[in-house]
DNA sequence: GTGAAGGCTTGACCTGGATCATCGCCCCGC
DNA sequence: GCGGGGCGATGATCCAGGTCAAGCCTTCAC
């Protein structure tokens, strides 16, 4: 079923950036501040447009990066979803993050030099490839580029301090829906009801938790009406009791 | 006992930055990768210096800065050992990382704009303090600056990654162990022999542990022949089962 | 010195969530 | 329709590490 795409072997990148989605993408991606507003200077805008690369489809399965690999660009997610992981040597699968449209996978790659993980596509996914020295190049010129880069790495410093920390089960899950909702919201999406693209053992995982414990919570928050869920649709139906739950991880 | 600094009012900047130790420090120094090479254009090298203030001493449980103030600047810790950490609403604490002689802090604080934690002194600490704006603007025009600026923040993901993660107590002990002592090396340091400025609560924290667990693990690893602890001081004795037992968490 | 307080260790016990095992459902190929 | 495989749910059991409770040692104030 998973359609295998050879590492360094990327599906042919894709000239023509209009894929119809183009605009609402553009909308709700990462770089929009430093894209769409008006002011900024057009030919360096032109530079940040021309250095764009777009890539896929990729498939289920499909890796858009490597463990290992020479970095060499980091990735806006354009359309579906995408899976960070690790597999340590003893073969035990670590899921580092999950990746909606609009937000950059491949920052942690810049300091080792190389991808410290694989990315891989959950369902149909589309992205846009900004090679990092150019993209570099681009933010000594255009201080917008260079302050949008400082504040994306920050941001994702920030994301990973936010599971450390030992947190219930219920704490762990009711943060992990709450912000993919809020992150779907951002980006356009209905806050209250979305479909979860990975499988429980990924969501456990991510938040380092058993499958059967992800299992068992959400049939309680389901019991206890903060939620409704469906296989792999979810509808938010109590998100004040789910925020209380989650006050210690979101921290406000 | 705690010589307490009020927020907003540090200790007064240095103008003098040769303290004796200046040429020793800078050389191990986060950015002495970009200061100190020749070949490096004189002008932005002495700009670098500029933008540096020279602030402390500190002494063990004064902040450098505080949870909400405004972000303004990094530092880069020059002598002494800082901890950052978080009081959740429940009062509960949340340490985040230690931080060695040549560390920068800070640098989760680009993306809120305001600092997202507390740093303390745990022993007498000196730091340097970078402007952020003004190491921005010389970003651009120092493209090493602005590399090395980009490595730091993605390391610093890396890092934060790096405990997220079910491993058993011994794991993370001995990565944590592993983990000072390579940096202490990096620094100039003795690698097999350190003291640990924290307390034991404290490094339980950050391992997300009860300190009764550290305790008890310390002394197994100790009747094991794998270190000598005696209070706060350590001693490495046998690095390479140390090495197997941190190797799922430091995986190489 | 003496007392108080904080930090560290150790032992006894408890528990949240992991693990193991089973089962049902749904989708897909044929 | 039938069989198989992957995913998810649920019950039974287990255990690593948390919690509670002393007790000791060091430091520091006076």
């Amino acid at each position: 079923m998973n359609k295998f795409v050879p590492a360094g072997k990327l599906p042919a990148p894709n000239p023509i950036a209009d894929d119809g989605d183009e605009l609402h993408f553009c909308s709700t991606c990462a770089f929009r501040s430093v894209c769409l507003p008006a002011g900024v200077d057009k030919n360096a805008l032109h530079e940040l447009h021309m250095l764009v690369e777009h890539v896929g489809p990729f498939h289920a399965g499909d890796h858009i990066f490597r463990n290992g690999e020479r970095f060499g660009a980091i990735y806006a997610v354009r359309a579906g979803m995408v899976k960070t992981h690790l597999i340590d040597d003893a073969g035990r699968e670590q899921v580092l993050g999950f990746h909606l449209p609009g937000e950059i996978v491949g920052l942690n790659a810049i300091h080792p030099a190389k991808y410290p993980c694989d990315a891989i596509a959950l369902d149909t996914v589309y992205v846009c490839r900004f090679s990092f020295p150019a993209l570099t190049m681009l933010a000594a010129k255009m201080p917008d580029v260079q302050q949008q880069l400082f504040r994306l790495l920050s941001a994702d410093i920030g994301k990973a301090t936010q599971l450390v920390g030992d947190y219930s089960a219920d704490e762990r899950l009711a943060a992990f829906l709450l912000g993919l909702a809020e992150r779907y919201a951002a980006r356009g999406y209905s806050p209250s009801a979305f479909r979860l693209s990975m499988a429980r053992a990924d969501i456990a995982n991510y938040l380092r938790l058993a499958a059967e414990t992800v299992s068992r919570v959400l049939r309680r928050f389901q019991d206890q009406c903060l939620i409704r869920v469906d296989g792999r649709d979810l509808e938010l139906l109590d998100v004040p009791s789910l925020r209380r739950l989650a006050r210690s991880i979101l921290h406000n």
